[in-house]
DNA sequence: AAAAAAATACCAGTTTTCAGGGATATGAAA
DNA sequence: TTTCATATCCCTGAAAACTGGTATTTTTTT
C-alpha cells in the first residue's frame, strides 16, 4: 500500500468525486478530513440521509463514487445502493459499516456495489478502496475475508418485501391477526409468511427469530 | 450556543487536555478534526482499545477529559468509565454513542460519566458539551432529553439474576418446557418469571420482549 | 411464452404462550 | 422485627403460535 497518500500512483484515472453519506455527522467529519488529505480525492457534497444524497446526486452530475453507510435510519443503504447503481449507473458505490454488519455485504455486492470499508478502516486503507473502485476493481476490507466470516455466513437470508414488512411487524409485537387486518390479508397468509421466515432464518419460534434478525440488522 | 467556536467564552478554566477512545477510526479523524478547530481544545492522545487508552492515560497525567465510545469491542464504555473515574478522579468522561444506546446513559452516570453525546451531533454541541462538563457541569445531547425519551424512558429494567438468565434462555428459543428441565424448575415458575419480564419491559409477547431486550443489550 | 418466485389462501391438530388470579418460603433491608 | 424483594409453585381458560400439509393467482425473470 502507498504511503505517500497524497501521490496519486500512476494509471489512476482521473479524479475521485465523492458523494459521503453516513447519518453520523463524526463519521462523516472523519471520512472528510482522511480524504481531502489525497490530492485525487474531491468531497463534492455530503449527505446525512438518503433523500438529500439523491438530490444532491442529480444536482453535482460530476459525482462519480458515493462512500455510504450500510445502516442509515429511513432507507437501507442497500436500497440506496440499488437505486443508485439503476439511476447513475455511472457512479460506483463502497459501502462502510461497523464490521458486525457484515452479513449485508453479499447484498450489497448483489445490489452493484463495487467495495464495503469497516468503520475501522485506517486512512490508507480507504484511499486505496477508492482507488481500487474507480480503476473498476472491488475492493472488501481484510476483516470482511477473515475465517470466520468465510466459515460463518451466518448472513442474512434473502427475504422478500411482504417478508420484510411482516418479520418488521412481528418484531412490534403484532399478532398474526393484527398484521391481516392492518395488511388486508387473510390470517392464514400472514401465517404463511410467518412460517416462510422461521424456515429462512432457520428457527423454532418467534423468540430466536426476533434475536436472530436483529442480529443481522433485519429488524 | 457560541457561533465563534474559535473563541472560548470567559470563565472557561484552562484548556480541555483530551484523551479520545472509540475503535472506529473513521470516528476518531472525525473528532479530531471536529475538536482541533476550537483553540481551548487539545488532543493529547487517542485510543481504539480501553487497554491502549489505559496505558496512554498513565503516560499523560495532564489529561483532564475523557471522550470515549460507550460500544466497544473489548471492555465496554461503561466499565472503562468505572476504572478512569476510580484511578483518575480529576480526569472528567464523556460518553459517545449512537442514539439507539440512549438506555446505557444512565448506567454511564453511575459510572461517574458527566456527559453523553450522540455520534449525530455537529461540531458545535460537541464543543459545548466539553466546556460545560469542564465547568462541573452535565451535558447531555438534546436528543436523549426528547419527548419520547422522558415518557419512555426505555431504558433497561432491573432485572433479577434469575430473570436475566429466563430471559436468555428464551432468546435462545427455549420453551417454558425446556427452561424448566435445564434449570430443575417446575414450569410454571417459568412461565411466572417469563410474565414478570413481559410486565417489566411493557410489552404483550415474546417478539417484543426480544426486540426489546437486544436493544438494551440485555440479550 | 414458459418457468420460477412470490404472494395469496385454506385446514386440522398440537404445543406454547398469555391473562389473571392465589400462595409460600427466604433472605435482605429498613 | 417487620416489611420488601426474590424466587418458588399452582390453577384455569383463552389466545396465539407452530406443524405439516395443499393449492391458486400474480409477478418477475429468463
Amino acid at each position: 500500500m502507498d504511503k505517500n497518500l497524497n501521490i496519486p500512483p500512476s494509471g489512476v484515472r482521473g479524479l475521485a468525486k465523492i458523494l459521503l453519506l453516513d447519518d453520523h455527522f463524526m463519521v462523516l467529519e472523519g471520512l472528510k478530513s482522511i480524504l481531502t488529505q489525497s490530492a485525487d480525492i474531491e468531497i463534492i457534497a455530503t449527505a446525512v440521509n438518503a433523500f438529500d444524497a439523491h438530490v444532491l446526486l442529480k444536482k453535482h452530475p460530476e459525482i462519480n463514487l458515493v462512500l455510504t453507510d450500510i445502516n442509515l435510519p429511513d432507507v437501507s443503504g442497500i436500497e440506496f445502493c440499488a437505486k443508485v447503481k439503476k439511476e447513475f449507473p455511472h457512479i460506483q458505490v463502497i459501502g462502510i459499516s461497523t464490521f458486525k454488519q457484515r452479513s449485508y455485504v453479499s447484498q450489497m455486492m448483489q445490489n452493484g456495489a463495487s467495495g464495503y470499508v469497516v468503520k475501522s478502516a485506517n486512512a490508507e486503507e480507504i484511499i486505496f478502496a477508492i482507488r481500487e473502485v474507480l480503476n473498476g476493481k472491488f475492493y472488501f476490507s481484510s476483516e470482511i475475508n477473515t475465517a470466520e466470516n468465510i466459515i460463518l455466513p451466518d448472513s442474512a437470508p434473502a427475504l422478500t418485501r411482504r417478508e420484510k414488512e411482516i418479520l418488521s411487524l412481528i418484531a412490534q409485537g403484532l399478532t398474526n391477526n393484527d398484521i391481516a387486518e392492518k395488511l388486508f390479508l387473510s390470517p392464514y397468509t400472514v401465517d404463511t409468511h410467518r412460517k416462510n421466515l422461521l424456515f429462512k432464518f432457520e428457527v423454532a419460534n418467534t423468540a430466536q427469530l426476533i434475536k436472530k434478525a436483529t442480529e443481522v440488522g433485519l429488524v
